[in-house]
DNA sequence: ATCAAATAGTTTGATATCAAACTATTTGAT
DNA sequence: ATCAAATAGTTTGATATCAAACTATTTGAT
């Protein structure tokens, strides 16, 4: 129950301390490098945090979550097949199966078999399904806005533009 | 101004398609916030995946190359404790255990029982281990720095700054 | 000096992921 | 029309994580 994990700091030494021991052991290199991945990476660690307290209280983790978003955000009574939310989502479809079983045990998807081929399913949200989502995505962005609360319009619009420059890097 | 469609994209769905798709469903919200949380979750899916490259054809995961670097970033000799690695990689300590158990079968480890507190441990780096994460490191590093390419020396330090200001925030 | 509480590391049990094997159905070349 | 290959989704087997239970040892209050 108890997360006993520091939350202010996703690996526990200071990212200013950890290039300092490498410039001591590895003077030939330059570690710079590590300075720039690593505060990514905490940042994405505590965007991760903030995402698992929103839902979690709703007995959701991140794939049942996004399989909820990716639904919702398709409009109602819009249904995705288990392969097209497995590739949206980037888990395997076996893992797709798994999550597709806890949602419809909880009543918040429906399978259905896709009337145009016999192998295939779609994927729906139930009412109730639907309603949760409609919840979850307000306190979702509410919470990803308190999240950014620090950053003014520029600065966020800048960090988009950075990102993007390593996330499109072939 | 915008290049935003890659293929290689960590998420299928480009996220200004994704906004545009809230945008229709929810206009009560304002979806901007995802915009940036998602180029943070995409940034860090590059990195990962650069990261994997470099690791996986030495058989190693992301635990275990966490283990390795942090124990040769201490020096030469120097150990840490179990518990103590795995503060810092961020794993609770039973995953720690299986993780040692691995890297001590490949020979990259040691175990040696605390001289001072004989419930500890400490674990050092064989001199092969020492060897694997020298050679690691210098890839790694090198990786890296190609995937930051697209930025100069202040774009750099901006995105830090900007990053920071997120994993920082309470 | 004693002993309850804290601590270090491991084991256990529940659950998740993935890749590969599998079943059922569709597609496409002939 | 036939049937090998492709495709959709599930099952299986290997392996990882975590929390909780556990064993061994140390700490600290008395």
């Amino acid at each position: 129950m108890s997360q006993g994990k520091k939350s202010s700091n996703p690996a526990g030494v200071p990212l200013d301390a950890l290039l300092a021991q490498w410039r001591r052991e590895r003077p030939d290199l330059d570690p710079a490098p590590m300075a720039v991945c690593g505060a990514v990476w905490r940042a994405y660690e505590r965007l991760r945090q903030g995402l698992l307290a929103n839902i979690s209280p709703a007995g959701l983790d991140r794939p049942g979550f996004d399989v909820l978003l990716t639904l919702r955000r398709q409009g109602k009574g819009r249904a995705l097949s288990p392969s097209g939310l497995a590739k949206e989502i980037m888990l395997s479809t076996s893992a797709m199966t798994n999550r597709l079983d806890r949602l419809e045990k909880k009543g918040l998807i429906e399978r259905r078999s896709d009337p145009g081929d016999r192998r295939g399913l779609r994927i729906v949200l139930t009412e109730e399904g639907f309603a949760l989502a409609d919840r979850l995505v307000a306190s979702h962005v509410a919470a990803q806005e308190a999240m950014l609360g620090a950053l003014d319009e520029e600065e966020r619009a800048t960090l988009r533009r950075l990102l993007e420059k390593i996330a499109d890097r072939p």
